[in-house]
DNA sequence: AACCCTCCCAACCGCTATTTA
DNA sequence: GTAAATAGCGGTTGGGAGGGT
């Protein structure tokens, strides 16, 4: 922790202007809170401003999301909720802000501190149990050691934040069906294959929106695939990135994390998704990598369907 | 009691993306 | 079209807390 600046020296508040730094002092979070709660949010450097801090509006955003943000959930994590973290991870990598979205009442910050100080040395330690050598902390060892809720291959390139992203420039997952969680607030983040009973009635396009080339919304906002064309149950995850995201990681061959098919060299409406989470008419290319390339040597020994 | 070590986490930094002038 | 300002993100740092010796 950082000690808190001295106090500004007194009551000129002004003698040099200098903005603090460090511990936000309580009287400094009364005045942020006081004045958040009364105007609610605007532009950051006029909250600081009006508010009366000497603090940049930088960290005064900083401040109210991560602390004082009324809708905050305090203390230790769950069980549950750390499942969802190690999941989400798998899909999204180091995406902390979007799997902070799905996890309500904590922060980004909450959640990378906790990943960085608790999970991440907990899976090593497992890793180091099975005998699993390291294999640079990628995401696809964490995948593989929570054997209890996950099979899948996850394959992160995830941008350049995320240090920890194995050889491959693209981003795919893949798991069975009992690998889902609920991802409410998910928006178009997943498709799933409609196949066994597992999955409830499509909805008419009326109902749920059709997309395109049988894709479809559901009430979850979740893409849907009509006609089953993977057999047993296998869902695609598409990790629900911002759409701007998704077309920068895809323009300069980032962190595309895209569907692939069960069958990726015959059916080529799969590969033809787009339209701000699916790319149309055009192949899946992840950089200079063509997907079906991509994926020709890789083997999917934890998958419990059969691709017909 | 004093020192050392490790852990945790608040906050900063640097960068990119987006918006505004 | 461009530059500046702002917002937001992820990585990193540093210091307090607490446990061990």
């Amino acid at each position: 922790m950082r000690k808190p600046d001295a106090p500004p020296s007194g009551s000129s508040g002004g003698g040099g202007n200098k903005l603090r730094k460090g511990l936000w002092s309580p009287e400094e979070d009364e005045k942020l809170m006081n004045y958040m709660l009364r105007n609610g949010q605007g532009c950051w450097s006029d909250v600081a401003r009006n508010a009366g801090l000497q603090r940049c509006g930088k960290s005064c955003r900083l401040r109210w999301i991560n602390y004082l943000r009324p809708d905050l959930k305090r203390g230790a994590f769950s069980l549950q909720e750390e499942e969802l973290i190690i999941h989400l991870h798998s899909i999204l990598g180091n995406r902390w802000s979007q799997i902070a979205a799905r996890l309500p009442g904590r922060t980004d910050n909450e959640i990378k501190n906790f990943w960085n100080s608790t999970i991440k040395k907990r899976l090593k330690n497992s890793n180091n149990n099975s005998g699993d050598t390291e294999t640079g902390g990628g995401a696809a060892s964490l995948a593989h050691v929570n054997e209890h809720h996950f099979q899948g291959m996850y394959m992160d390139s995830s941008s350049s934040s995320s240090a920890s992203s194995s050889s491959m420039p693209g981003g795919l997952f893949m798991a069975n069906q009992y690998d889902l969680l609920p991802l409410p607030e998910v928006g178009c983040g997943m498709i799933r294959v409609e196949d066994s009973s597992y999955f409830h009635e499509p909805p008419t396009a009326a109902q749920a929106g059709l997309v395109d080339n049988g894709f479809y919304e559901d009430s979850q906002g979740v893409m849907m695939v009509e006609g089953g064309l993977m057999g047993g149950g296998c869902e695609l995850f598409v990790p629900p990135l911002e759409s701007s995201q998704e077309e920068t990681a895809m323009n300069d061959g980032g962190a595309g994390s895209m569907v692939s098919s069960a069958d990726l060299s015959n059916n080529g409406d799969v590969n033809k998704i787009q339209s701000g989470v699916f790319w149309e008419d055009e192949d899946i290319r992840v950089g200079e990598w063509e997907l079906g390339d991509l994926m020709k040597d890789v083997s999917f020994p934890f998958l419990d369907f059969q691709v017909e």
